[in-house]
RNA sequence: GGGCCCUUCGUCUAUCGGUUAGGACGUCAGGUUUUCAACCUGAAAAGAGGGGUUCGACUCCCCUAGGGCCUGCCA
C-alpha cells in the first residue's frame, strides 16, 4: 500500500546543534523509525561560508548524544551542487526558467518600486527575447513562477495553506557564480533521497509554496510536508542567546540526560494525552504528526529539570557515577577509587535529590568535605547544646561496634543509641550531622554514615568532639 | 508595506458542539521530618476582545487586538 516512510533533518551548519532543531530531528527519526521508514541526514551548506567540517562535527555529537541514528552517510549539500546547476538548465530548457542580468543595484530599485506600487517584483528579463541578452554578462537563473491563482500547500499540521501567486516572486535558482540557492537545492535533494515526507520548522511554510512551484514544474511528486511551531524563549519571542542555552550541547553540560531533554523536546508542541513521561520506546509507538500542535511553544526550565530528575532516579548505581564524573573533575574534585566507592555507596540517595548530573555534584558536597571540617557560626551551633559533646563522644563508641554495611543498619543503630540515652533523636541528629555535613544538604544520617564509609564518619565526629 | 501562521490556568497541554473545562510543571498551604530534597494531601489559577451560526459554543465562520514567520545572488 503505501510506500515507505523516508525523512530527513536538514540543518545547516552553525557550531552546535540547536534545541529546536534538535527537536524536529527527533520528530523525523520517530516518525520513520516508528513506521519502519528511513531517517536520512543532509547539511545545508551550499552557502559556501557554511561549508565547515566543525560545525558539521557538531550536529552530529548532537543527534547522537540524543540517541537519534540516521541512515547513510550524511549528505553534504555542496557536494551536490552540481546537479543542482544541472537541475535550473533543465528548468530553463523546459522555459520554467531564465537568465536575468539585472545588476545587484537594478534588483534593489526594482524591488522598491514593486512595493511602492504593491505589485509583484518581476525581472524584465523574465518575457524579454534572449537574443537581447548581453552575451557572456554574469547572469542569475532565476524561476518563472506563475503570476496568477494561487499555490495551495497541503501541510499536515497547518492544513491546506493558500498563497496568492502574486505574492510570490521569480526566486533566484542559481547565482551568478553557477552556485545553487536554498530553494532549489532543497527541492532536487529531497526527491533524489526519495524524501516522502517534510517534517520541518514553519519558518519554511512560506518556501513550502515556492518550492511545490519547483516540484511542479519538474514534474515530481510533491513529499508530504508538515511544518512545526518553532520553540519561543519564555518571554514568547523567538529564542535566541539572550534567552540561554540554544545548542544541545549546552543542556548537556548544564547535565540534563539525553532521555530527560528529548522527553521534554516530545512533550513540547506534542501530546498523547495526559501522558508526560514517555520514554523512547513509547515515543516511537505513539509519536504521530496529527499531534503536533499549531502554536510556538515556549522552553520551560524547570519543567525540563523535573522530566529530568524523573530519567535521573531511573539510572543504576554504576552509569550514575559513571556519568556524573565529569561533573566532579569540572568542579575540582578528581575521581579516585576510594571516592568512586564512596559515590556509589551514595548513589541511591543522590539520585533521588538531583535533577541533573551538575545536581548530583551539590548533593555529594558533604563527602568530599576535607577534614577538620569548618564548624565555626551557625554550623556549629548545635555543638553548644549542653552535653552535645559527650553525647557525640558516646555515639562514636557505639558506632565503633556498629555493622557498617548498610545504611539501615547505621539508622538503626542510632535509633537504638537515641533510645539508651532516653533521648528524642533530634538531640543526637543535630550536632551529629553538623559534625559529619557542616551543614550541608544531606540525605538521612544512616545515609550519610554510610557514604562516607566508617573511617571517615569516625573521623569527623571526633574532630568535632574535640572542636 | 505585502503574504502566511498562531492565540485554553504563569508555562506545556487535554477537549475533536452539550464536561463542575481535565492533567503536568511551577506557585501557595498543610503533612512527613535530624538538615535539604524527595514524597503525600489540598488550594489558587485559563478559553485575548467583539460579532455571528446553533436549542447549545473553548470547539464552526467573520472582524479586531496581540505574537510569530517569510518577504536575500542566507538557509
Amino acid at each position: 500500500m503505501s510506500s515507505p516512510v523516508v525523512t530527513r533533518f536538514a540543518p545547516s551548519p552553525t557550531g552546535y546543534l540547536h534545541i529546536g532543531g534538535a527537536r524536529t530531528a527527533l520528530f523525523n527519526w520517530l516518525y520513520a523509525r516508528g513506521r519502519g521508514g528511513k531517517f536520512l541526514l543532509r547539511i545545508e551548506d551550499t552557502d559556501r561560508a557554511r561549508h565547515n567540517e566543525a560545525a558539521v562535527e557538531a550536529i552530529i555529537e548532537g543527534l547522537s548524544w540524543l540517541g537519534l541514528d540516521w541512515d547513510g552517510e550524511p549528505v553534504s549539500q555542496y557536494s551536490r551542487r552540481e546537479r543542482h546547476a544541472a537541475v535550473a538548465h533543465e528548468l530553463l530548457a523546459k522555459g520554467a526558467a531564465y537568465r536575468c542580468f539585472m545588476t545587484t543595484e537594478e534588483i534593489e530599485a526594482r524591488r522598491l518600486a514593486a512595493i511602492e506600487t504593491k505589485s509583484r517584483f518581476e525581472s524584465p528579463w523574465r518575457d524579454a527575447d534572449p537574443a537581447t541578452a548581453p552575451a557572456g554578462s554574469p547572469h542569475t537563473i532565476r524561476f518563472r513562477a506563475p503570476r496568477d491563482g494561487e499555490t495551495v500547500v497541503s501541510d499536515v499540521v497547518q492544513g491546506e495553506v493558500r498563497f496568492p501567486n502574486g505574492a510570490l516572486d521569480d526566486l533566484i535558482i542559481l547565482r551568478s557564480d553557477g552556485a545553487p540557492t536554498y530553494n532549489l537545492a532543497v527541492v532536487v535533494d529531497d526527491h533524489d533521497m526519495g524524501v516522502t515526507h517534510v517534517i520541518r520548522g514553519d519558518d519554511h511554510l512560506n518556501n513550502a509554496a515556492r518550492q511545490q512551484q519547483i516540484y511542479a514544474a519538474m514534474g515530481w511528486a510533491i513529499p508530504s510536508f508538515s511544518h512545526v511551531p518553532l520553540i519561543h524563549g519564555s518571554d514568547g519571542a523567538k529564542l535566541s542567546k539572550r534567552h540561554g542555552a540554544l545548542g544541545v550541547d549546552a543542556y548537556r553540560d548544564l547535565g540534563f540526560l539525553p532521555e530527560g531533554l528529548g522527553n521534554y523536546l516530545l512533550r513540547l508542541g506534542w501530546s498523547h494525552g495526559d501522558e508526560e513521561i514517555i520514554p523512547r520506546d513509547l515515543a516511537l509507538q505513539w509519536f504521530d504528526i496529527k499531534g503536533i500542535n499549531r502554536a510556538p511553544a515556549r522552553l520551560d526550565l524547570a519543567k525540563l529539570e523535573h522530566t529530568n530528575a524523573h530519567y535521573m532516579k531511573a539510572l543504576d548505581e554504576k552509569a550514575l557515577v559513571e556519568k556524573a564524573a565529569p561533573f566532579f573533575e569540572r568542579a575540582g574534585i578528581s575521581i579516585d577509587d576510594a571516592r568512586r566507592s564512596q559515590l556509589s555507596r551514595a548513589a541511591p540517595f543522590l539520585k533521588e535529590r538531583a535533577s541533573t548530573l551538575a545536581g548530583v555534584v551539590e548533593a555529594a558536597a558533604f563527602i568530599f568535605l576535607e577534614r577538620p571540617l569548618d564548624l565555626s557560626g551557625k554550623t556549629g551551633k548545635p555543638l553548644e547544646k549542653e552535653g552535645a559533646k559527650a553525647l557525640l563522644a558516646q555515639t562514636v563508641k557505639a558506632l565503633t561496634s556498629a555493622d557498617w554495611s548498610s545504611d539501615a543498619a547505621l539508622e538503626q543503630t542510632l535509633k537504638q543509641f537515641a533510645e539508651s540515652q532516653s533521648i528524642g533523636f533530634g538531640q543526637i541528629g543535630q550536632p551529629l550531622r553538623a559534625v559529619l555535613t557542616a551543614g550541608l544538604a544531606s540525605p538521612s544520617l544512616g545515609e550519610v554514615l554510610y557514604a562516607l564509609g566508617r573511617d571517615e564518619s569516625l573521623a569527623r565526629i571526633s574532630d568535632g568532639v574535640s572542636s
